[in-house]
DNA sequence: CTAGAAGCTAGAGTCGGGTCTAGCTCAAGT
DNA sequence: ACTTGAGCTAGACCCGACTCTAGCTTCTAG
């Protein structure tokens, strides 16, 4: 039951350097034990924090907030409280992310759509439309590019 | 309607540092115009980009892909497809990232659910309840505190 | 017995995305 | 006339989170 850092970043997914980097960090609940040649040994439980490690990360928790965390955990039962607050204060936090992405992807959703009546429409007579405003000129006037709608940022 | 790199600052949420830096990066559709005693003018329409830029940032595109996306705009007129491409692609990170962020939720709501109960539980009989499988060690041998519940972590 | 793979430590380097500084110019208000 | 405030440039600096290097040890397979 046993794995060699080796194994553990196989598993994990991140590097054995990360995993030497996170452990300086103190971002491990429990000293990660040694071999008598001083190799790193861990235990499934420690696969199981960093796959939750890692998804604090990835959401957007700071090592710091991380290793605030574990710490409480370290210091073993009494301060649920507190363990809940910075829980909660994270759950609000990725919450608020998916709210703002949510917000963008409309946003995205809506260029899309620009884009694709634009390209439809070119398509649909070879050359820019020439009931379109732009066209006169367009070809009036190959050098003067129309001043591009804002909406084709 | 011109508006001062100040102004623009204070609009845009973003400090003139970073407008300047924006600028060097390449990040304005249309190059920045100059007063003649070379300070810079904006326009809305610059407002209107950075509104969009800062979204792109915020929702991970980098500063080099939003380049490349601007880049096809100062091209002009032509390149639709391509530009739908780029936006397409970040829909999809977007999307992924919602995604993610929400399997990451609901592992908080669980992790949260988890201590609430405990701190429910802790607090209906002020000691920890004789009937968890904990209480008889604690109460035993105070010194040795029970190995945590890794769902606790 | 030896080569190669895997570990170890301390510390340096990298990268992205800003952020700040020094030293200067300009314009307005008192 | 002078201070103050906003701008300018070039370039240095910072921070977070890794990532890699050098130099050494230790295990394992042939």
């Amino acid at each position: 039951m046993d794995l060699g850092i080796g194994e553990v970043a196989a598993l994990s997914g991140l590097s054995v350097h990360t995993l030497r980097f996170y452990e300086r960090e103190g971002l491990f609940a429990n000293p990660v034990r040694r071999l008598s040649n001083g190799r790193r040994i861990y235990q499934e439980e420690d696969l199981e924090w960093l796959a939750i490690c890692t998804k604090l990360r990835s959401s957007g928790m700071s090592l710091p907030e991380i290793r605030q965390y574990i710490e409480l955990v370290r210091q073993g039962p009494g301060n649920e409280r507190e363990r809940l607050e910075v829980l909660r204060r994270h759950q609000n936090h990725v919450e608020a992310q998916i709210q703002e992405l949510r917000e963008t992807l409309t946003v995205m959703r809506h260029k899309v759509e620009i884009y694709e009546d634009r390209i439809a429409r070119g398509e649909a007579d070879q050359l820019w439309n020439p009931s379109h405003p732009d066209a006169a000129r367009a070809v009036a006037d190959e050098e003067c590019r129309p001043p591009e709608d804002a909406c084709l940022r």
